[in-house]
DNA sequence: GGCTCACGAG
DNA sequence: CTCGTGAGCC
């Protein structure tokens, strides 16, 4: 960037998380929107494509770049950017072995960006929760280890966590349920309390912002939703953060996924 | 029809025969079509769908009525016409409880339509080769016990035969094979020697024209197709019959059947 | 290659 | 309800 570049008025940066449930299934969904609202920086989950499947020419066509770290069938996460990311890592920082594609971090510019898909944890009480659990213990152990602090960090992704009884359409319906077990607001809360904040809620407090609806019962016309995908930035970052939202229109229309994105712009 | 009506000039009725390979995941193909051109008649096979998914309200607002004998998953029947059909029978004559829904005959109008999916047979010499040459002896009985002879009669479907060398894009690469077995083809012509005409051959005798693609190895681009799809008419019929031919475009574009409508024109 | 299904997962 | 899978059929 030119010093001419950097005192010129900038248009503010986007950043958008969002689970697409299925990359291939989607992709024209994509790249069409890609065109419409040209986000600087776009994480994925639950592509559900392996790497060899993954549309890098595509997306290439479309002006991003890809990183991405994939698996058969389940789980998946990528990052789109348009300058292209550097010092790709896969996984959590302690366990790069892990079978389950979860994580995937990046450098854009000047940030530090992760796509991550927690564990959804089944039912609370049941292995998959311990495991949910453990997973949200080693994210967070991950980035208290992150080099040169939070500060420029942003974790986007699909938490399986509706932080507060404000992210939850009928929070006595879903009191102790998995996403909103006390036990899994703290972990998401830990998170925040060590230097993230969850960008939507610095400036949208107001109850009835949801980013996934079930498919089943008619949950979206009701909007009977969970707010379970964030962007959490670090504390230079959050002071920048000039607009965040949901962009509904996408969990509209034919074969939507069931999650909506979560974005975030962010001011020079 | 009134006195006025037939002396009046009419416009030629359109009668279609298309195989749709899935009745439901191409509704709106279907709908766009019926549309567009406006057949009187269409005969559908492979509807794959039972008797209580078939969509008969979106036919209906479509301007269609539809009579159909359907089975979970496989073959399926159907006649849509812009008139009402009367007198609807199910299966071949002699046996009423055949588990394999292959055939429905209405009277509309004057005509007594047949949408008839033949099986296909495997494999020379499999078992479901004997039970498909059994089929065709079953439906040239039903035919000879036709009511008021074939004269009116329009027997339209997937006969999974190509008649003649003509119907073959390589006819040496199908010498024998299923579809082209002389024995095959025997049956096939008994239909037309008994007074059916195969009306595409009535004013088409050119190679090339082919109703059948293989989804695989780009049969369709390459034109590598077989004609297995006829309309068949008595007598009277064929005589009116004015143009005949085979809609290609259906071949084409997002996700189509791996069959081509057949079409006839009948005057007045 | 595209349909069906049943299964498992969300 | 909507994904993936793998099997069976065409």
């Amino acid at each position: 960037m030119t010093a001419v570049g950097r005192t010129a008025k900038e248009k503010a940066m986007r950043v958008v998380s969002w689970n697409i449930n299925s990359l291939r299934k989607r992709l024209e969904r994509l790249l069409h929107w890609l065109g419409e609202t040209k986000p600087a920086v776009v994480c994925l989950q639950e592509t559900k494509c392996n790497d060899e499947q993954f549309p890098v020419a595509a997306l290439r066509e479309a002006g991003y770049h890809a990183v991405f770290h994939g698996q058969k069938s389940y789980n998946g996460v990528a990052i789109l950017a348009t300058t292209e990311p550097h010092a790709v890592r896969i996984g959590l920082c302690d366990q790069v072995d892990d079978p389950q594609a979860r994580v995937i971090a990046a450098t854009i510019g000047e940030l530090q960006v992760y796509s991550i898909y927690a564990p959804n944890g089944q039912a609370v009480g049941s292995t998959a929760y311990a495991y949910k659990m453990e997973w949200y213990n080693r994210l967070a152990r991950c980035l208290r280890a992150q080099e040169s602090g939070l500060e420029r960090v942003l974790v986007c992704g699909d938490f399986n966590v509706a932080p507060n009884d404000e992210d939850v359409h009928d929070p006595a319906l879903w009191r102790g349920a998995i996403m909103c077990s006390e036990e899994e607001r703290a972990a998401f809360r830990a998170l925040c309390g060590a230097g993230l904040s969850d960008t939507l809620r610095l400036l949208h407090p107001e109850p009835g912002l949801f980013s996934w609806w079930d498919y089943r019962m008619l949950a979206f016309p009701k909007n009977r939703g969970l707010r379970i995908d964030a962007i959490l930035a670090g504390k230079d970052l959050a002071a920048k953060c000039t607009a965040a939202g949901i962009d509904r229109e996408m969990r509209k229309g034919k074969e939507p996924s069931d999650h909506a994105p979560v974005w975030a712009d962010f001011g020079s």
